[in-house]
DNA sequence: ACGAGGATGCTCT
DNA sequence: GAGCATCCTCGTG
C-alpha cells in the first residue's frame, strides 16, 4: 500500500520548465499508475530531458523557421502541448515509451522516464513481466517499466497531475545524489549531457551513454564512417 | 560476461 | 527503403 502522503501528485508548474530541470528533479519521485488490478508504483531512478532544437528529439524540425508556426502534423505535435502530460510513442515497433510533457504551451519539451525501482503492487508486475529472472529486471529499462506498470498507447496525452498515473509530490527517496551522463541509444546530439541518475541505485537501465557508444564502435571498426 | 542478430511498425526521405 | 529514445535470445569464451 501506499502511504498517504504518495497520493498526492505533482502540481503542473512542477512540468512548466525546461526539461533539464524537470529531468533531474523527478529522480527520488514515486511513479504510480492506479489500475484496476491494485496500485502499481516505482521509485523514478533514471530520466533523460528532450529539449526543443535538440536533433534527437521528435520535435526537432517541427516549427517552421520563419513564421515560428508549429506544423500541426505527426506525432511531435503534442509535444507542444500543456505541461504534465504524457507523450507515449512506439519504439522499435514494439515498445511504448513514456515522456512527460515540460515547458509551457507552444513551447516543445519532455522527459523520458528510462527506469523506476519497484516500490508497490510486486504481483501485478510480476504478471506484467513472467519471464523476468530477477526485480532488478523488473524495469530497469523505458520498454520495460511500462510493460511492468501497465501503460501503453491508450493513456497517450493523459493528464499526469491527476489518476490513473501521476508522480507522487513527497519522495521516496531525499537527498538523492544525482549523476549526468549523455544520453542512451540515440545517434544525433550524443553529447548532451541530458541523461540523469540516482547515483549507485541498482535498478538504473544497463544501456551504454551514447558517447561512449560511438567510441567505442570506432575503436572496434575504424574503417566504418 | 559479452556481442551479434532478430522482432516489428511507424515516420520521414 | 532507412532509421529508429528497445529488449530478448542464442551463440561463443
Amino acid at each position: 500500500m501506499l502511504e498517504k502522503q504518495h497520493t498526492i501528485s505533482l502540481d503542473r508548474a512542477f512540468f512548466d520548465r525546461p526539461a533539464v530541470e524537470v529531468a533531474p528533479d523527478l529522480l527520488g519521485h514515486l511513479l504510480v499508475h492506479e489500475t484496476k488490478h491494485g496500485v502499481v508504483s516505482g521509485i523514478v531512478v533514471e530520466t533523460e530531458a528532450y529539449m526543443q532544437d535538440d536533433r534527437a528529439f521528435h520535435a526537432w524540425g517541427v516549427v517552421d523557421a520563419p513564421s515560428g508556426l508549429v506544423k500541426p502534423v505527426g506525432r511531435a505535435y503534442d509535444l507542444f502541448g500543456p505541461p504534465a502530460h504524457a507523450y507515449i510513442y512506439l519504439c522499435y515497433g514494439m515498445y511504448w515509451l513514456l515522456n512527460v510533457v515540460t515547458e509551457r504551451e507552444g513551447v516543445a519539451g519532455c522527459v523520458l522516464i528510462r527506469a523506476i525501482q519497484p516500490w508497490t503492487g510486486f504481483d501485478v508486475m510480476w504478471q506484467n513481466r513472467p519471464n523476468v529472472s530477477s526485480e532488478i529486471n523488473l524495469a530497469n529499462g523505458p520498454g520495460k517499466l511500462t510493460i511492468a506498470l501497465g501503460i501503453d498507447k491508450t493513456q497517450h496525452k493523459s493528464d499526469l497531475t491527476r489518476q490513473p498515473i501521476y508522480f507522487s509530490r513527497g519522495k521516496v527517496l531525499d537527498d538523492v545524489k544525482v549523476e549526468t551522463t549523455t544520453r542512451i541509444g540515440i545517434s544525433r546530439a550524443i553529447e548532451k549531457p541530458w541523461r540523469y541518475l540516482i547515483a549507485g541505485n541498482v535498478f538504473v537501465s544497463p544501456g551504454i551513454p551514447s558517447d561512449i557508444a560511438a567510441a567505442r564502435r570506432r575503436a572496434k571498426h575504424p574503417h566504418s564512417q
